[in-house]
DNA sequence: GTCTATAAAGCGATAGAC
DNA sequence: GTCTATCGCTTTATAGAC
């Protein structure tokens, strides 16, 4: 799936540049804007071309959501793969679970799918994905390092830190900061003195 | 604040009556549908009047969303010190802070607030107080009955609880509850093994 | 593949009768 | 306070020239 993907962009098809440009400036609204900021002539401004263009890509804006959901997903999926992709430990997963701009982009897709049921299924599908990838990397890790004293299902620390990331990706759209580095010096400690890396 | 608010309503106003169904009618889409179903027609549709008397009772949009939030930002205090007015415990914490019915209208709020900066003034304020309001609780409760042995700062339970309940909400408009009850379950075990009430 | 032109619908907001 | 009527604007989407 993501191998797909990727050889396209890296073929650098011109006939699909445009598509692309259309793509990427679809996820940097949401990112940047937000879903109430998503319309075609926004996306075409953003992407540098005319907003007819995108009705020639795609058949309608749930087409175009979709596609680019997809994308983000897959990019998201290779990350966790890539860093995941060695001994685990759960400074790793705390690393890879605490990215505040893929919750971000996410929540705005979620709020689309409001409007779009075949967007909806095809978040659901990608999150029990990747949720469970990560659930089975926290699970390896904890049975690797982490003290006997304190015996936290997987699950607890994988839903724990995933709520805090987004709640910071939250509070920071009404410039809400606080607590935020207190709790991420906090847990920082916390994997220092209560887990036993073996290598890192 | 909260006082004038109830007391008008408590009133039975026949003057408001209509202005009182609108500001209903804004809260029960927000919670049902998110804000991107947020038109002064269905506004109108939902509350049983014409839409343009919308227009009536508020000079803009904003200024319905503002009253809006202030109405539901009041309730929500007034819950919170109804059920803070007492000992404090982490478990009352815990009860007042889990409430994913709340969390689903705040960040649908916070969405149009990307769009109306006096919203987003609005919102910012009110969680400030809301914050320190529950950061105050949690302090009193940690302080009187954790054991001695985990000393988590109050402000990381706040917002690894708060991140939680968030996360439940965003997970549940997709369909996804993997992990929640096992992890709802968890937190109330770790409560009634971490903490000496005193009485409840 | 990209352009201009335009259709069809929905939006917030206002005017004026009652 | 509520109604009908309508303005001016933006949206998604399509048609057809090049």
């Amino acid at each position: 799936m993501s191998g797909a993907g990727q050889e396209i962009r890296a073929r650098g098809s011109r006939a699909h540049e445009t598509r692309d440009r259309i793509v990427d400036a679809t996820i940097q609204l949401l990112a940047r804007e937000g879903y109430g900021s998503i319309t075609t002539r926004r996306i075409g401004e953003v992407a540098g071309v005319k907003y007819q263009l995108v009705h020639y890509y795609f058949a309608s804006m749930e087409d175009l959501f979709i596609d680019a959901f997809r994308r983000g997903a897959e990019e998201n999926l290779a990350r966790l793969a890539e860093i995941t992709d060695g001994e685990a430990s759960l400074r790793r997963f705390w690393k890879v679970n605490s990215d505040a701009g893929a919750s971000r982009v996410m929540v705005e897709f979620v709020a689309l799918a409001q409007r779009h049921p075949a967007l909806r299924l095809e978040i659901a599908t990608y999150a029990r994905r990747f949720r469970a990838a990560q659930l089975e990397f926290a699970r390896a890790a904890l049975a690797r390092e982490s003290l006997a004293a304190d015996h936290i299902p997987p699950v607890v620390i994988l839903l724990l830190t995933t709520g805090l990331a987004q709640l910071e990706a939250h509070d920071r759209l009404i410039g809400l900061t606080d607590g935020h580095d207190e709790t991420r010096t906090w847990i920082e400690n916390w994997l220092a003195a209560n887990t036993t890396p073996v290598k890192e």
